[in-house]
DNA sequence: GCCAACGTTGGC
DNA sequence: GCCAACGTTGGC
């Protein structure tokens, strides 16, 4: 079971939405790189929810993976903003994962906590101008964050 | 609103 | 393949 860093600005969709909806298609990544990780994917894998222009920006919550390999809908549909037309059903270019609520974290684990405890070699995230927004965690960053966040990582489940 | 970082595009 | 122009991300 590997951990991942999902970022998503919460006017567009944040742990609320998700928390409410339960599960959602996690569409709109047209970046290769964070395509590339969305593949690497295995259902049962976790990733951590990151609000993005927020006040302040942080970590919320926690999310499983339950679907891979899910070709992204959005990059045929002409009215979208995601739309690729580069794109055809028969040759898709993205694919994503669906998500599903997990838990949240007691308080919002913020990039500058983050920034405190944790280097950019460990974290993406925390490293000034990174703009990836599907990253890999390790399970020993994984676990500070889970303890950082309020969340017990010994627990099954969390 | 600013701007640094960085990805993409397209001319050559 | 290079690289300038341009667009986007995202913290501040």
């Amino acid at each position: 079971m590997n951990y991942w860093l999902m970022k998503s600005e919460p006017t567009v969709y944040g742990l609320d939405d998700l928390e409410r909806d339960q599960q959602t298609l996690w569409d709109g990544v047209r970046n290769y790189q964070a395509r590339n990780y969305l593949r690497q994917m295995a259902v049962g894998d976790r990733a951590f929810f990151y609000h993005s222009n927020t006040k302040p920006p942080g970590i919320v919550g926690l999310m499983t993976i339950t679907a891979v390999g899910i070709v992204d809908p959005t990059q045929f549909d002409p009215s979208s903003d995601y739309h690729d037309p580069k794109a055809s059903p028969d040759a898709p270019r993205w694919q994503t994962v669906t998500v599903t609520f997990g838990q949240r974290f007691d308080h919002c684990l913020t990039l500058d906590q983050l920034k405190a405890t944790i280097s950019p070699d460990e974290l993406g995230v925390v490293r000034r101008g990174n703009r990836l927004s599907v990253m890999p965690v390790t399970i020993a960053i994984a676990h500070r964050l889970l303890v950082l966040g309020g969340l017990n990582p010994s627990i099954p489940g969390t």
